[in-house]
RNA sequence: GGGCCUGUAGCUCAGUUGGUUAGAGCAUGCGCUUGAUAAGCGCAGGGUCACUGGUUCGAGCCCAGUCAGGCCCA
């Protein structure tokens, strides 16, 4: 008992007399406390002018912020692209650039227009405007605080706004252009029509649902001189059959098309002829029960086309037509055509000179033009019934099912969409299109390189661009009417609006009346306007020349555009269009795409679906700071899906906890690094060149008798490939390269091997040993080298611990460190004693299975070696290498080691087993080297 | 239905022009340590490389198809 106390005492002596890690850099991160402290700081240091100012005049780096929408809290999506963004932006920066960032929102628009009206019905179109605008300042502050939240670095106090009096007029500056380039054509045609909205919509605002619908087998008889024109017998009457599921389009019904290559069957049974294509026959005989006799009569396509058919329940005649869209998976091979309605019922009937007839109103409802009172002022959908009860009371019904198929939808009112004939604007895209797709293929660098086939494909495709929205929120579309109704378009007055509308903001044209605007604009008197408005996608379409082209700091074109890959048909196309329009060129060098954030059964989560689970940026945040955010958006590929669970977060908190500790352990081992000396030499290594010179005074003499021993080299060896590699995943914008370097430099290379290696001289050697200072400058490098390539990712975390470090100042005004070339001497032996080392340890864990040792400082180990390492390098390095007390080397053809306990007793300060232990008279309880410096130090 | 893309251990990623028994970190299990301690170290288990077929002396890698998922379009 005594003994025992007497003991423990006497160790605590010797604990006073190590050189324990000592920092105040807390273990716990406590994120969500820390990290608004350390935004309040930065906002009061203006960290990001700082930033700015210290690149002033160095090579400019461009990425141009995609502005979302003003609408919605900051999700997990748009929190990854922001993310994304930012960790482009500051390693640009610390690759030596100069990279403004300037945020902007997408304002105007049917999303939060619709949010508008839905709150109160009846407003006027600039009551809309002033709870739209008010609407988007709301949101453009909540996002905004969100996205700093996230330590996104930018200059957020000036962002770009596309309701600003100043953007909206170069919206206009270009449409001038446009109309001057001969691009914009107003035309009836089909458009998507959203009845719920009472607007036309663009693609993109087309969503489909799943939906029943009646289908129906209609009749279309001919006449007995028709029937004469294809030699067929005018013994029973002779019916065309068409399908159609969407039967409230029959009284729009101007023509049937067929495959004129194709061959049509015509059916026969007791009462009539029916003709239907002959691959469809059975289906159509099963569907409707026809009871076809065995008689064959076929005829070609070709000799259908200009007959005229009779449509089933009105007055006038439907005339077949050859068409090439004709196909044979449904239906009877025969297309109800009704060219108000469709578009290629548009095409073909505008080809064959028939009229556009579309009989439907804004809301959805027949007018008196279908020339059916019974059903005027009915709500399309509603009419089908009444159709196919019409065609029935006819005797034209031929047969009608439930049909289940996914139909277009208005993204916002969810109400199915029509294809309606309206009015509108378009931009020729046939103009464009072939230097759209040079640009494509020659100008631009697409990251994942399919992004280039990707729009490619769509920029191809893609037919004329509808710009004209029967919505109030957005920016007027320039048209005048003359008295005589004629559409004006005309670039000087619409340069002449934008100047006006520079000064009082786009409202002037809902605040003005038609006399006061032609007056303002000098218009002939009764010049009218109408209350159009231009489609969203020019708004944010045309910021590379609103933002890029005259914001001081910028440039267009950008070097970069970073958005997902939805934006291959959105925001990338619209910006190259009218890029191509204004310049004759593409507006950015590079276009990265990443992947929308995908749970972990590989399934979208979104806000819009109802995903059960939190999808909010802030909740992550709150939870595990926007540190954790940011590395887990470091830590995936983003070009595929972006995977996303709460388990990854608590992997990610394990990773995070790991490299936070190595920080640490490196901090606390650097408290005693004198000010002077070495500590004022790697003061100067952040200036550029004298880091060289720091690394050769611990490099000069690379042999162990001045304390650089094998395993410093190694780690500055491997510290270089560290930074090479961080440095390039950054330069390719390859992010979790640098996320699996860094970890793995922590987690393997620090922790495990040097860190565990120097922890006896760092604890036990005198403080001022060479070799424990030399260890020390290397922990001072890798420390510097480390919290900046952390930067990027762990804003806060790196800026939290650089604090601690003698440099000052912020991390984020930092560069890069660069790598040294260096013979990789040390990296080759030190691979070879790896795999002793691995020897070693399984040696040593089954003597401790068998209860032979406890700790491996207990084993004497006679190592077995195959590698002439083991000779070259001194017996007391190998067993600090090895972490061992008691090393006996012998030099063999096959690696092998053996374990037995140890005979030497245990030095009371270090814990290793040594044989000098028990020679002194002084301190019998300790080792050669720990008597020595307890002596030094007078204990 | 069409275009583009993705599919390697429980999770995130590596796997060079096709070439031995497919790697890493984390997680898991079992130990050690208690002088990085709400930490640290060691060892171990874990994969029909989505599936099927083909080319080849040889395929995770090349080809075709299937399945699952994503984006875009119908």
């Amino acid at each position: 008992m005594l003994r025992s106390l007497a003991r423990s005492a006497m160790s605590q002596n010797y604990k006073n007399t190590l050189n324990l890690p000592r920092t105040d850099f807390p273990m716990k991160a406590n994120l969500a406390a820390r990290e608004p402290e350390m935004l309040r700081a930065w906002e009061e240091t203006r960290l990001y002018r700082q930033i700015q100012k210290s690149r002033e005049d160095r090579e400019l780096f461009v990425l141009h912020d995609g502005p979302p929408f003003a609408n919605g809290d900051v999700h997990m999506g748009t929190a990854l692209n922001k993310i994304l963004k930012d960790f482009v932006v500051k390693s640009q920066t610390m690759l030596g650039k100069r990279a403004p960032y300037v945020p902007g929102w997408d304002c105007h628009g049917l999303p939060i227009e619709y949010k508008v009206v839905k709150e109160s019905r009846g407003l006027s179109p600039l009551e809309i405007r002033k709870r739209s605008e008010a609407f988007a300042r709301k949101f453009v502050d909540i996002q905004r605080e969100q996205f700093k939240r996230l330590g996104v670095f930018g200059d957020w106090e000036n962002p770009y706004l596309t309701m600003d009096p100043k953007y909206e007029a170069e919206i206009l500056r270009a449409f001038a252009v446009f109309v001057e380039e001969g691009l914009v054509y107003q035309s009836k045609k089909p458009v998507f029509w959203s009845t719920g909205a009472q607007t036309a919509l663009a693609e993109a605002e087309v969503e489909y649902q799943e939906r029943d619908d009646t289908t129906v087998y209609a009749r279309f008889p001919l006449s007995p001189d028709q029937v004469t024109k294809i030699s067929l017998p005018t013994d029973k009457p002779v019916n065309v059959a068409i399908w159609t599921t969407t039967p409230w389009t029959l009284p729009a019904n101007l023509a049937i098309a067929v495959d004129p290559d194709a061959e049509y069957e015509v059916l026969s049974n007791e009462k009539e002829r029916v003709i239907v294509a002959r691959k469809l026959r059975d289906q159509f005989i099963q569907q409707t029960g026809f009871a076809a006799s065995e008689e064959s009569i076929f005829r070609p396509g070709k000799r259908l086309a200009g007959l005229q058919a009779q449509h089933p329940f009105l007055d006038r005649k439907s005339i077949i037509l050859a068409a090439d869209f004709v196909t044979m998976d449904t239906g009877t091979g025969l297309v109800h055509i009704a060219p108000g309605h469709g578009e290629d019922d548009y095409w073909l009937g505008r080809a064959n000179g028939l009229e556009i007839l579309s009989p439907v109103d804004d809301h959805g409802r027949f007018t008196d033009e279908a020339n059916l009172p019974n059903l005027t002022g009915k709500y399309v959908f509603d009419a089908n019934s009444d159709i196919v009860d019409l065609l029935r009371e006819r005797g034209m019904l031929l047969g009608q099912q439930n049909f289940h198929h996914s139909y277009p939808y208005c993204w916002r009112s969810k109400t199915p969409i029509i294809f309606r004939n309206v009015e509108q604007f378009f931009i020729r895209i046939d103009e464009l299109r072939a230097k759209a797709l040079n640009a494509i293929h020659n100008e631009v660098k697409w990251i994942p390189a399919w992004g280039e086939n990707r729009i490619a494909g769509t920029v191809e495709s893609r037919p004329d661009w509808v710009i004209s929205r029967q919505r109030s929120w957005g920016v007027p579309l320039p048209v005048f009417y003359s008295k005589e109704g004629k559409a004006i378009l005309d670039a000087k007055i619409i340069r002449k609006l934008a100047d006006l509308v520079a000064e009082r903001g786009s409202n002037v044209w809902f605040e003005l009346n038609d006399v006061d605007l032609a007056r303002e604009l000098g218009l002939p008197p009764g010049t009218t306007k109408r209350n159009d408005t231009i489609d969203v996608w020019i708004d944010s379409g045309v910021s590379h020349k609103a933002v890029c082209a005259l914001h001081p700091e910028l440039r267009d074109p950008a070097d970069m555009y970073l958005e997902a890959t939805d934006q291959h048909r959105g925001w990338f196309q619209s910006s190259l269009m009218t890029s191509i329009a204004l310049n004759n060129r593409a507006p950015y060098k590079t276009c990265v795409t990443h992947g929308f954030v995908v749970d972990l059964d590989g399934k979208k989560i979104s806000k819009s679906s109802a995903y059960e689970k939190p999808v909010d940026a802030g909740h992550f945040v709150n939870e595990h700071g926007a540190d954790l955010v940011r590395l887990w958006a470091s830590s995936i590929d983003y070009t595929a899906d972006v995977p996303f669970s709460e388990e990854m977060f608590t992997r990610l908190g394990d990773t995070y906890r790991r490299i936070r500790n190595t920080l640490r352990i490196l901090l606390g081992n650097l408290y005693d690094l004198p000010a002077d000396g070495l500590s004022s030499r790697a003061k100067r290594s952040e200036v550029e060149g004298s880091r060289d010179e720091i690394l050769k005074v611990t490099q000069q003499d690379s042999s162990t008798s001045l304390g650089m021993t094998l395993i410093d080299r190694w780690i500055l060896e491997r510290l270089n490939d560290v930074i090479a590699d961080c440095r390039s995943g950054y330069e390719v914008f390859e992010f979790h390269k640098v996320y699996h370097a860094l970890n793995q430099f922590c987690a393997v290379d620090l922790s495990s091997l040097y860190i565990d290696i120097t922890k006896d001289r760092m604890y036990c050697d005198a403080t001022d040993s060479f070799r424990r200072r030399a260890t020390q400058a290397v922990m001072h490098e890798i420390f510097g080298a480390l919290c900046r390539l952390l930067a990027p990712v762990l804003v806060f975390t790196a800026e939290e611990s650089w604090r601690y470090s003698a440099v000052g100042g912020s991390v984020h005004l930092q560069e890069f460190p660069q790598p040294i070339q260096r013979r990789q001497e040390a990296s080759e032996h030190v691979a070879e004693l790896l795999k002793l080392r691995g020897i070693i340890s399984q040696a040593i864990e089954r003597a401790r299975q068998e209860k032979l040792i406890g700790n491996a400082l207990e084993a004497a180990v006679v190592l077995h070696s195959n590698s002439d390492v083991t000779s070259k390098i001194s017996k007391e390095e190998l067993e600090e290498f090895f972490i061992l007390s008691d090393l006996t080397i012998r030099q063999g053809t096959e690696a092998s080691a053996s374990v037995t306990k140890t005979a030497y007793k245990k030095c009371a300060r270090c814990w290793r087993h040594r044989p000098a232990v028990g020679t002194s008279k002084e301190h019998p309880d300790l080792c050669d080297r720990c008597e020595r410096v307890v002596r030094a130090i007078g204990k």
